[in-house]
DNA sequence: GCCAACGTTGGC
DNA sequence: GCCAACGTTGGC
């Protein structure tokens, strides 16, 4: 079982979307090392849905329900998509600002690869981050 | 709105 | 196959 951060602009498609679909196709990534990562998500494996430029903090917690498939958004057989569901929204969303601020994640992917829009993220990481949106 | 980081493209 | 030019993303 692998944990992962999905980022996405709100304004584009934001949790509460997400919420109201119940289901949604995570479409549309153009970039090789995220293409990657979606193909390696199986079912089951749980995620962080990020809001980028926006908020800038983690929101919730979704789960992944289909594994890699074509990208309906495009005919190029090159990019994927898989599909979500939201499982809980976050107590209290923890920004990336406080992740940066924190010593103990100057690790994640999320903090030193800002442009990276599917990335993974250690089950220790993932466990901290959950448990500090709890406090 | 600007800029840094970085991925992609195309000329050689 | 290298590298300059260019485009895109996302934080600030």
């Amino acid at each position: 079982m692998n944990y992962w951060i999905l980022k996405s602009e709100p304004d584009v498609y934001s949790y509460e979307d997400l919420v109201k679909q119940k289901i949604g196709t995570w479409d549309g990534v153009r970039n090789y090392t995220a293409r990657n990562n979606l193909k390696k998500m199986e079912v089951g494996d749980l995620a962080f849905f990020y809001h980028s430029n926006i908020g800038k903090e983690i929101v919730g917690v979704i789960k992944i329900v289909k594994e890699a498939f074509q990208d309906p958004s495009t005919e190029d057989h090159r990019w994927v998509a898989i599909e979500v569901s939201p499982l809980e929204k976050l107590k209290r969303p923890v920004t990336l600002r406080e992740l940066k601020e924190n010593p103990a994640m100057q690790h994640l992917e999320l903090v030193k690869y800002t442009r990276l829009s599917v990335m993974s993220i250690d089950k220790t990481d993932f466990d901290y981050i959950l448990k500090i949106s709890q406090a």
